[in-house]
Formats: C-alpha cells, sequence, structure tokens
DNA sequence: GTTAGCACTCAATAAGCAAGAGTGCTAACG
DNA sequence: CGTTAGCACTCTTGCTTATTGAGTGCTAAC
C-alpha cells in the first residue's frame, strides 16, 4: 500500500506535516494551497487527503478540522520524506564552546550536554549514563567507613566515578582493605566489569578450602562491590521546557509527561533500546506504543568512546518537532560527548 | 495590633484557615459556623472577619466569596495558633522500614529521604547536600586519567562522595601521584577541608624556595582539588505531585514553579537558609517574598550528624497545607537522617 | 482527472439567564 | 453595647442559545 503513494501524494503529505510542525494547528485543504505554491485546487487537496486518511496517515481530530498527521503518518514523513539539514557552522561552534576551558567532572559533563540539548532545541535533554557490565575498570578503591562498612569508589575507563556502600559480615582492618584495594588494582585494572565476575567466580572456586585466607576475604569483598549493576542514571535537564508547547494546555497530559519524568523508568527503558542500536532513533509516543509520551517524541542516539557503548542522550519534545534541525543536533552532541569521553582517556 | 486579637478573634481566625487548609475553597461565615458548632451567628462572624480583614490577616478573592489566609495569616497561625501534632507511631515506623535492610550510598539514602518526604506527604520532597567546606574529611584519593587529567575523589567523614576533574600543569606519574594521595591520607584525615586550605597555604609559603619537590607539587594538586566548593547539590523528588493540587489547575503558575524546581537555584538559597537555624523553618511563597513559588510552602530543617551539618531537607507543598502533620514529619525525618548518617560513621 | 459550487458539520466564542453563596448594612433585641 | 435577623446587592458558576468561521464531502460541470 505505502509503496502506491505517488509523488503528489508524498508532496502534499510532507506539506501538511511541514505546515502542521509549524503550527500546531491541522491544516486545511485551502491553506495548504496557499502556503506552498501547489498548482492544484483545494479540491482536488482535499481529495488527495481523503485517500491518505484513508490510508492512515492523517486524521481529523473532527469533521470540520483540517488534517493531522498520525503516527503512521510520522513514520513514513521520517522514513522517507525528511530531508536532514546539517547543524550550521554557528550552533556546531556555539556548541563547542560549551564545552572549552572547563574541568568538568563526568557527571557534569554529561548533565552540561543535557543542558546545550534542551537549550539549543528549547524541548528537553536526556541523558543516561549507561549500567557498568560493559564498561573497563580503571580502578576499584574500598574506603572503610567503619569496620563492617565499606565504601567502593569505582573509576571506569572513561573516567566514570560511580561508588556504593557494602557491608561485610566480617570485620574488616584498614590494612586489610589497603591490600585488598591493591590485589584488586593490579588484577582488574583494564578489564570489564563482566570479565571481572568471572574472573572472580572461577578463584573463589579454587579458594573454596582456605576458609579464611585474604584472598578469599578479598574476592568475596570484590563479589559484593560488583554485585547490583552501578549506574544507570538518566538526567532530565529543561523539563520545564517543553510545556510551553501548545500542545501541553492540555493539564492532565502535562501531569501524566510530568510523572514519567520524575518516574524516569520509561525513559531508562526508550534510551536503553536506543544504545543497542547505530545512529539516531525516534521513539514517537501514541496511546498504543508509549502512552505516557503521549503527543511526544524522543530522539536518541548513543555516544561511544573508544572503549565500547557508554551512554544515550536524546531530546524529547512534541510530536510534530522540526526534526530537521532536532536529529543533526541529536547526532552532532552524542558525537561530541564520546569524542570528550575519549580526550578524557588520554 | 497582633496583640489586640481577642481570643474569640484568634478562634475564628484558626477556624477559617483549617477549613481553607481542607478544602480550598474560600470560606464563608455560614459554612463556618456550622462546620465547626461555634456559638455565634453567622452575621457576627462576618464582623469579626471584616476585623481580621482589616488586621491584614484575610482577603477574598471578591465581594461575594469567602475568605482566604493572607501570608500575614499563616504566619500568625504558624506562630500562635498551630499546635504541632506528634507523628504517629506507624508512620515512623514506615518511614524508619524504609532505611532497613540496605546498603545504600550516601546519594541514594539521600535521595530516598526525598521519596519518603514526598510520598508520605504527597507533594514534593526537597534535599540539600550542603557544601563541604565545613566537614570533615576522611579521604582524598587521585586517579590519573592521563597525564594532566586528574580525577579527585573526596570522602568525608560522613560518608558522602563527591569527585571532581583537575587539569594540571605539569605532567604527572602514576607513582607520584600515589605518592600524594598517601602524603594526604596520613597528614589530612580528620581535619575539615577549610582547616585543610589553611594548611596548605601556610605550608606553600614555607616550601616557596623548593621548586620542583614532590611536596610543593602535591600541595599544588590539593589547592586545586579543594579550590571551588565541592557539593550543594539539590535532590528534588515527586515534584508531580503537587501538580495535582487543585491550585495548580493554572498553567502559568503551574509552568512557574516547575521551571524553578528546573533551576534550583531559589531552593538552594532557602535550603541554605535554614541550614543556619536549628529546628523547622518555614518559607511562605508570596508576590512579594518568593514570588517564584506563590502559592507553595517550603517546611524545612537541616539534618546534622555528629560532625557537624550535613544537609537541609524538606517539603514543598501549596501554602494551605496541613502544617500539623508536615511539620513533624520533616523534623522526625530529618532527625532520622542525621542519626542514620551517625550510624555510617561508626 | 480536475475544479467550482454548495449544503452541511462542528468547535469556538459570545451573550444572556438563573441559581447560589456570600457579603455589608441597618435596625431591632436583650 | 454586643449580638442577631433580615434584606438588598454582588459576583461566580453553570447552562443554554446564537453566531461565526473554517473545513469537509458530494455533485455536477469542465
Amino acid at each position: 500500500m505505502n509503496k502506491e503513494l505517488n509523488e503528489r501524494c508524498r508532496l502534499i503529505l510532507e506539506a501538511i506535516i511541514e505546515d502542521y510542525i509549524m503550527s500546531g494547528e491541522p491544516v486545511g485543504s485551502r491553506a495548504l494551497t496557499r502556503r506552498h505554491n501547489i498548482a492544484l485546487s483545494p479540491a482536488t487537496v482535499r481529495n488527495v487527503m481523503a485517500d491518505l486518511e484513508e490510508m492512515g496517515f492523517l486524521t481529523s481530530p473532527h469533521t470540520s478540522a483540517g488534517r493531522v498527521p498520525t503516527e503512521k503518518g510520522y513514520r513514513f514523513y521520517l522514513d522517507s520524506l525528511l530531508q536532514v539539514k546539517q547543524l550550521s557552522l554557528g550552533k556546531r561552534q556555539s556548541i563547542q564552546e560549551h564545552y572549552k576551558h572547563r574541568g568538568l567532572r563526568m557527571e557534569e559533563l554529561l548533565r552540561e550536554a543535557g543542558r546545550i540539548l534542551s537549550a539549543t532545541s528549547n524541548y528537553t535533554g536526556v541523558v543516561m549514563v549507561p549500567h557498568l557490565t560493559t564498561t573497563i575498570c580503571r580502578r576499584i578503591d574500598f574506603v572503610r567507613l567503619s569496620a563492617r562498612r565499606i565504601l567502593v569508589v569505582f573509576v571506569s575507563q572513561s573516567g566514570i566515578v560511580e561508588h556504593k556502600l557494602i557491608e561485610s559480615d566480617l570485620p574488616l582492618t584498614e590494612s586489610e582493605l589497603q591490600e585488598a584495594t591493591n590485589y584488586l588494582s593490579q588484577t582488574f585494572s583494564g578489564l570489564s566489569i563482566q570479565e571481572i565476575k568471572q574472573y572472580i567466580v572461577s578463584q573463589m572456586a579454587e579458594e573454596k578450602a582456605m576458609y579464611d585466607s585474604i584472598l578469599r576475604r578479598t574476592l568475596q569483598l570484590s563479589s559484593m562491590a560488583l554485585e547490583d549493576d552501578l549506574g544507570g542514571q538518566v538526567f532530565i535537564e529543561g523539563a520545564c521546557n517543553i510545556l510551553d508547547q501548545p500542545e501541553f494546555n492540555d493539564l492532565n497530559r502535562m501531569k501524566r509527561l510530568m510523572r514519567t519524568f520524575d518516574q524516569k523508568n520509561l525513559l531508562v527503558e526508550l534510551l536503553h533500546k536506543s544504545q543497542l542500536t547505530e545512529g539516531v532513533q525516534i521513539y514517537i509516543g501514541s496511546p498504543d506504543h508509549y502512552s505516557d509520551i503521549e503527543g511526544c517524541s524522543l530522539v536518541a542516539a548513543s555516544f561511544t568512546s573508544r572503549w565500547g557503548a557508554t551512554g544515550t542522550l536524546g531530546i524529547i519534545g512534541p510530536t510534530r518537532m522540526p526534526y530537521s534541525t532536532v536529529i543533526p543536533l541529536v547526532d552532532f552532541t552524542a558525537g561530541l560527548v564520546g569524542s570528550i569521553l575519549d580526550i578524557d582517556e588520554e
């Protein structure tokens, strides 16, 4: 069916979607012919519109309103019609400026990326620091808070720092911990967390007999330290930006979106998904698919440093978003963040 | 003038405010006499109300609506009328439950406190980790990311972990860093950051002559590490809870509040203020004072561990909030968090 | 296949109206 | 003199009713 869309249909569909993206109002046949000097009469356009509606690309809020793109309409637009512009040199430079002259901490760096996305697009920026399982370990440190409470500080190869508290069944002295720290740094530096876990399991099997050996306790400690996944945070920046969009004059939709931001799990899920794929991904909220962000879309891309996937970032805005500028913005920012992580690594 | 408020006026003012807190609607004379079996006729109540309005405790949205408390009204209510209940045993226990069986990281612990405040009150919970200048240093670690890029990991006596990136003018080897780390841990452990800074300044004066000594470079490094204040984060939990309040059917007010949450600086300011004072502080948003949170109040208290002030937490809700339960909730949670920090410390 | 014309639909806006809640004032009461 | 009943007045709220205007779908003519 889609293949049957002839040139004229495609042209009109594109015009409608772009008009709608600009105005946010249902677009009618008459207005359309005037704005995009189309050499057709409104009546003809109406016929085409009726066809497009039947095919599921358009819908009308009520009988006597114009047409609005459906999710399917947007999808087709994104896949077949949209021409992504290049990000203007000025914007690229201004974004790069943000990162100059800064000794940012990793967390701040990612937050800043979110802020840039938000400020440049006037929508909401999201950044996810991934779970660390796949990342490479640069260093593991133990800090003794009390005899049984140990703080684990984990530094990944790309400079992301995470820490967690663990509780040991046996009391540990400062020197025991020091020894464990040294052992770990030497043994595990340069491995990924998954590899470390495997190594620990095999070692512990060997050491089974030796009940109270230092090594055994060190291994136990490390095992606990790596037990739950570290990381997986999501930063949301500029959540309120999106509220200025006219579609959020609807109080309830607005509340639901805020709730989604608050809970974050949907975002984590989506960002995780796009982590697995190359390039820019677009998720369109709809009553069926991602009802929590109905009326909104997420444009996401993962950024990677030389050491493997390290995170995902994106923009959440209304579905009627100027994708032709937002997509390259997300793309560029992801690349930039990736390259900055590389610099950090040496 | 305030002193002239006789028993009857106080009683009626209290009744009005409590009614308003319950209903959110302007309260009229007739409804008042019925709900709080007051042995007065509506007409008399009206006279009293007129007096209270003239004195600035009440106002009416329009001629034929009931009365609504002003900021001054709330203040008087909070200072002179309100009787704070004790937090019910059940609630106290359920809050304590949240903290059992958990090896929480410091950050998670504070976030969780915010979540508890939010969930128990159905409003928005805020928690501020303070700047670290006053806190005691347990450990400073350097992690070498590249020759010039150093990650500083700072662990406070109470287990708060902070890290930042610094850029050194001279390349540093792994072993140099190791030496610096050892030196610092031995020299500075147990001092507050302020003390450390002072010590460094005095030492650097002495070492002025020795241009390239290890000690000098160590000191330089430490100085950079402590340069800007670390910390000062604010966690906001349950921001969307507050949106269910009827006063936020006003879209603009809602947007402004969300913007305030996004930017955080007003919150930082207020939370900082209450850090300096004992006990529970209440800030009432009004067009004059804190116009960004107009219609809202912040109920805040600082939590302290044995090692000195460590942070502030609180609840942001509509000004018409059931203070008699919110205040003890904030108070109790602040105490609990403080005591948990103590446990962490040994 | 395209277009002009026309009747029809429906949301949005405004206007008018009645109901209800609450006030302020005045005059009477104990 | 404080308190109360009565009453006219005000102002919101909800409801109904026109009116307008944008846009459609259909039909018939080009």
